[in-house]
DNA sequence: TGTACATCAGTGAACGCGCGTTCACTGATGTAC
DNA sequence: TGTACATCAGTGAACGCGCGTTCACTGATGTAC
């Protein structure tokens, strides 16, 4: 991958990418500096060649993780074609396929608080980006008359929601942890739930009186 | 609370308490076994007259907070009545009501990996009792007609996915913090759509064959 | 093409820190007489 | 009621560990002449 010797050449995507690499193997903790390091198989202290502190390079991880996510997500919605339904159930199991397929990397950056996160941050923006681009879906979706015409944040709210609990019944073991390439059987149950709604046609609503 | 002295006379629940508070109190990370000592205003040592090691007074502490979530949600489901949707509603509104009331304590309970857990674990049955809860509410409510008459494990974890991630939209910013007392309105407009559905009634699902 | 030298990406030792755990101890408690 | 003593919940010092960071260094690279 990259040359060998003194001379890393490539350390800073190197590091990048190991860390992403301990993400995914170690199941729960954070890798530490140290550990990224030992991984690219550089000194642990290398790396404050490149980044000014361990900080910044969890920064630029977050960052390359969540971009990845969020490109995962849109191009998915773009290839599903005209359709909003089939749109929203393609950038549905793009998310849950991304984080089968890169296990444990995107899931704190994804829960991290944002009042923690600098303004600016690219991380920041990409996961914003990855909620933008599940809106697009469904504003055309409502557009179009296939979803409802309610509040827009409170549909990608509700769909993102969905999608990242599929994935934590996952994670903690309710669900049989599938290929990738399987997201779609995993995600697609819960979508026509949502999608038709979980009370019975003609059933009355509750009374919005009660106790 | 407790006796003063040399002897705290109460150190075990003490501990555990000062344990949930401290995960109330750091937004983040786990608290340390000194940590917790010192909050109980105790030696590092002293736990160890209690609790074998650390992991031991972890897994009480994920005990106690799993138990009372377990308890949160069973019993508003039990005080809200006989309709079942209002019953859903009091469920969903406990368990936002118990992490508003209780921040950063159960998150991670919650999400911890079941394959990481001894099966016999008081805190992994806690947290199966609130999916049971859960299961009671939705199977009598399709019992009665009013919820659709799917599989209910799907049944129930599409609810549980959907209230986890209104509490996680909390607890990263993008829902403003409200008082627990407020925890239903923040619940109820995600309800109402997956009651009813988000697909336009009358819309044409997606053909199955796209792209 | 060859040499001198500045640059700078790497090294490895050292720092101070908080951690979980152990251990010999101390002192409060409560029971036996 | 008073004394002797066993119990055991607490203490505080010590351990070895991995951490993030710093620092003087070293050696590879590439440019100037």
């Amino acid at each position: 991958m990259a040359p060998e010797g003194y001379h890393h050449g490539n350390l800073r995507p190197a590091l990048v990418q190991a860390a992403r690499e301990l993400l995914a193997d170690g199941r729960d903790s954070d890798p530490s500096l140290r550990e990224v390091a030992r991984r690219a198989g550089v000194s642990h202290a290398a790396p404050y060649r490149h980044f000014g502190n361990f900080a910044a390079l969890r920064e630029e991880v977050a960052a390359a993780v969540m971009r990845d996510l969020a490109a995962a997500i849109r191009s998915a919605g773009r290839r599903a074609g005209d359709h909003p339904e089939m749109a929203l159930r393609a950038a549905a199991t793009a998310y849950l396929r991304y984080q089968l397929s890169h296990p444990g990397e995107a899931k704190q950056f994804i829960e991290r608080n944002h009042a923690d996160i600098p303004a600016d941050s690219p991380a920041l923006a990409a996961g914003e980006d990855a909620l933008v681009a599940l809106g697009e879906i469904l504003y055309r979706g409502q557009q179009s008359g296939v979803f409802v015409d309610t509040d827009i944040e409170l549909l990608v709210k509700t769909c993102w929601a969905l999608v990242h609990g599929v994935h934590m019944f996952v994670t903690i073991g309710k669900y049989e942890r599938v290929s990738p390439a399987k997201a779609s059987q995993l995600v697609d149950p819960h979508l026509d739930l949502l999608l038709s709604g979980i009370r019975v046609t003609g059933a009355p609503p509750a009374a919005a009186t009660s106790k």
